[in-house]
RNA sequence: GCGAGAGUAACUCAGCGGUAGAGUAUCACGUUGCCAACGUGAAGGUCGCGGGUUCAAAUCCCGUCUCUCGCUCCA
C-alpha cells in the first residue's frame, strides 16, 4: 500500500467532515479515544443511505436472501470454533532496532530455514551465508560440535531423524535466547523484544462478578452469528440451497494500527451476506457474486477506474478461506480494501458440527443427497465504503474567482436530498418557502434555510454534497414557479413549485 | 508497545517572561433581487494536564496525558 500518496486530500476531508458535524473524534471533549468516531447529522444519513441501499440491493432484490440480526455477543466457544481466539490471539517479536514487528512463529521460521541452510552449507563444505547465521556463534558451534560427534560415530549420511531432532532442538534454543538471535530485517543482534501477546478480540464479561467462567467476546465479524443460526432461519423460511443471509452490524478489532480516519478503527461496521450452495459450486457462485458486488459500487457512482479486484495469493489466505478475492479502491492513502468476496467452503458450518454436536448438514431433495453446504461470502465495510464514497466526491473548483468545496455524491447517498430557500427573507418569500419545505419533509430530508445571501446558503449545501437546491423568488408569487439549481453545474431552471416532489422521484425514486 | 511530530476560541494560526490576539465560522438586528456581499453588535479561551524556576509563565525547565503519522492487522 502506498503511503500517504496526497495527504493533502485525506487532511481537507477530514477537516470538511468535523466542520460540518460529518464525522468527528468521539468523546472529543475528554480528548478522545483512540480510533473512535462519531457520525453526526449529515454523516449518518449519509451512512444509513448506504447500508439501505446494500439492504434493498441484497434483500429484496433477490428473493432468497433473507435477513437476520444476530448479537454482538454471542457464546464465547463460537470464537473458539471459528478459529478467532487462536488467530486473535498471537505472539509478536519486535526488533527494537529496526522497528520490525514479527508474528513468532514466522521468526521462528525463518530461523528454522536459516539453519537448514547453515547445516547443510556446513556438512558440504560450502560457503556459509552472514545471513544464516541468525543466532551468535557459541550456540552455532554447540549444534556443529554435536553433527560433528555424529559424523565420526556414524559416517556417511545423517539420518532424517536426528537432523529433524537437532533441528527443533535449535528452534527451542531461539526461543529462549531471543537476546542473541540476529534480526532477519536489519542484520542486527540484541535488539529482539521476547515474545509479547496481541490480544485482538475485545473481552469482557458478563455477570456481575468478574471471573474467567464468565468472559465473553465482542464478534470480530458478523458472519458467525449467521452461521450458528443457520439451520433456524434456513428451515423458518423455509430456503432452498443456494440462499443466503444477509445482515449489517458492528463489529470489533484490536487493531494494532489503526488509522487514515475511518478507514480502519476498533469499533466499525460491516454489511456481511453468506450465501450457502452445494458443494462444488463455489467457484461459479463466487464469480456470480464479484460480479454483483462490482456492480454495486458503481450504482453509488464510484469512479470505475478507482476499483478494482485484488486476489489473496494462496499463502496469505485468512484462516477460513479458500479462495479471497478484495475490491480496492484507490483511496488517496494507496490501494485499499473495501469488500472482501471470500469461498469460505465448509470450513465454518464443519467446524461448528464438530464443536457443538449439532447436525449443521441440509438435505437437498433435488439432488436427494445430505451434504453441509458451502459457503460464498460477501464482506463489505460499512464505513470504508463511507470514505470511498466522500474521497471519490471531494471537488475543488473556483466560481467567479472564489474557491468552491463540494461533495459530487450521487443524490441515493446525498444526505439532505435538497435545499429550499426563500431568496430573501422579506415580502413573503419565507413564508411560501417554509411552505414548500414543509410539504416536502416527511418524504425526503430536506433542509430550510433563510439565514446570509443566497450564495453562502448554496456553498453550505455544496460541502455536504445536497445535490439540488429550489429558491423562492418574486417571480414564484407571480407565477409559482421556482429555480432549481444544480450542484455540480450550478445550472439554473425553473419548474413549478407544485412539481418539486415530482422532480425528485424523477431524479432519484422514493425513499 | 517502539519511534517521530503536534496540543492557544468551533476552525487556521500569531504571540515565545509583563494580566489573551487576528482571520474565518457562529448568533442577533439592519441591509441584501441568484453563487462564500456589507454595516452594527454579541457570544466564545482554567493557552492539554501537573509540578518547578520567577515579583511575574501560554512563553523557561521537568514530568505526564492525549492526538496524528509510521511499524501488514485486516472489512
Amino acid at each position: 500500500m502506498a503511503k500517504n500518496k496526497t495527504p493533502d486530500l485525506m487532511s481537507k476531508l477530514v477537516a470538511l467532515c468535523k466542520r460540518r458535524g460529518i464525522v468527528f473524534q468521539s468523546s472529543e471533549i475528554y480528548g478522545g479515544v483512540g480510533s473512535t468516531f462519531d457520525y453526526g447529522p449529515p454523516g449518518v444519513e449519509m451512512k444509513n443511505n448506504i447500508a439501505r441501499l446494500w439492504w434493498q440491493d441484497m434483500t429484496f432484490r433477490h428473493e432468497n436472501i433473507v435477513g437476520l440480526d444476530s448479537a454482538v455477543i454471542l457464546h464465547p466457544r463460537v470464537w473458539e470454533t471459528s478459529g478467532h481466539v487462536k488467530k486473535f490471539h498471537e505472539e509478536f517479536i519486535e526488533c527494537r532496532n529496526c522497528k520490525k514487528r514479527f508474528k513468532s512463529e514466522d521468526l521462528f521460521s525463518i530461523a528454522k530455514e536459516s539453519f537448514i541452510r547453515y547445516i547443510d552449507a556446513h556438512l558440504h563444505k560450502k560457503p556459509i551465508q552472514p545471513k544464516d547465521m541468525i543466532i551468535t556463534g557459541e550456540f552455532l558451534n554447540r549444534y556443529i560440535n554435536e553433527l560433528d560427534n555424529e559424523l565420526s560415530q556414524h559416517p556417511g549420511e545423517l539420518s532424517d531423524s536426528f537432523i529433524d531432532n537437532i533441528v527443533n532442538t535449535f528452534v527451542d534454543t531461539i526461543v529462549r535466547n531471543l537476546k542473541h538471535v540476529t534480526c532477519p530485517n536489519c542484520n542486527e543482534t540484541g535488539f529482539l523484544t521476547d515474545p509479547r501477546n496481541f490480544q485482538l478480540m475485545f473481552k469482557s464479561n458478563i455477570g456481575v462478578v468478574e471471573d474467567e467462567s464468565n468472559l465473553i467476546f465482542f464478534r470480530p465479524e458478523t458472519a458467525q452469528g449467521m452461521y450458528v443460526d443457520y439451520r433456524i432461519v434456513q428451515e423458518s423460511s423455509r430456503l432452498k440451497v443456494p440462499f443466503g443471509i444477509a445482515q449489517i452490524g458492528k463489529a470489533f478489532r484490536i487493531e494494532i494500527t489503526p488509522g487514515n480516519f475511518i478507514f480502519r478503527t476498533r469499533e466499525f461496521e460491516q454489511m456481511e451476506m453468506q450465501f450457502f450452495v452445494r458443494p462444488g459450486e463455489t467457484s461459479e457462485w463466487l464469480q456470480y457474486w464479484k460480479e454483483q458486488r462490482w456492480n454495486w459500487y458503481l450504482s453509488m457512482g464510484a469512479s470505475p477506474d478507482k476499483l478494482r479486484w485484488a486476489q489473496h495469493p494462496q499463502d496469505k489466505l485468512p484462516h477460513y478461506a479458500r479462495e479471497a478475492w478484495d475490491v480496492e479502491y484507490e483511496f488517496p492513502f494507496g490501494w485499499s480494501e473495501l469488500e472482501g468476496v471470500h469461498d469460505r467452503g465448509e470450513y465454518d458450518l464443519k467446524a461448528h458440527q464438530e464443536a457443538s454436536g449439532k447436525d449443521m448438514t441440509y438435505f437437498d431433495d433435488e439432488q436427494k443427497a445430505r451434504y453441509i453446504p458451502h459457503i460464498v461470502e460477501t464482506s463489505a465495510g460499512l464505513n470504508r465504503t463511507m470514505l470511498m464514497l466522500l474521497c471519490d466526491a471531494y471537488r475543488e473548483d473556483v466560481q467567479a474567482g472564489e474557491s468552491r468545496v463540494y461533495l459530487a455524491l450521487d443524490p441515493k447517498v446525498a444526505p439532505v436530498k435538497a435545499a429550499i430557500f426563500p431568496l430573501v427573507k422579506k415580502d413573503g418569500l419565507a413564508e411560501i418557502a417554509r411552505a414548500v419545505a414543509d410539504d416536502l419533509r416527511g418524504r425526503w430530508p430536506v433542509f430550510y434555510d433563510a439565514q446570509g445571501s443566497i450564495g453562502r446558503r448554496y456553498r453550505r449545501q455544496d460541502e455536504i454534497g445536497t445535490p439540488y437546491a429550489f429558491t423562492i423568488d418574486y417571480q414564484t408569487k407571480d407565477d409559482g414557479t421556482v429555480t432549481v439549481r444544480w450542484r455540480d453545474t450550478l445550472e439554473q431552471e425553473r419548474i413549478g413549485k407544485d412539481r418539486i416532489g415530482d422532480f425528485l422521484i424523477e431524479k432519484f425514486g422514493r425513499l
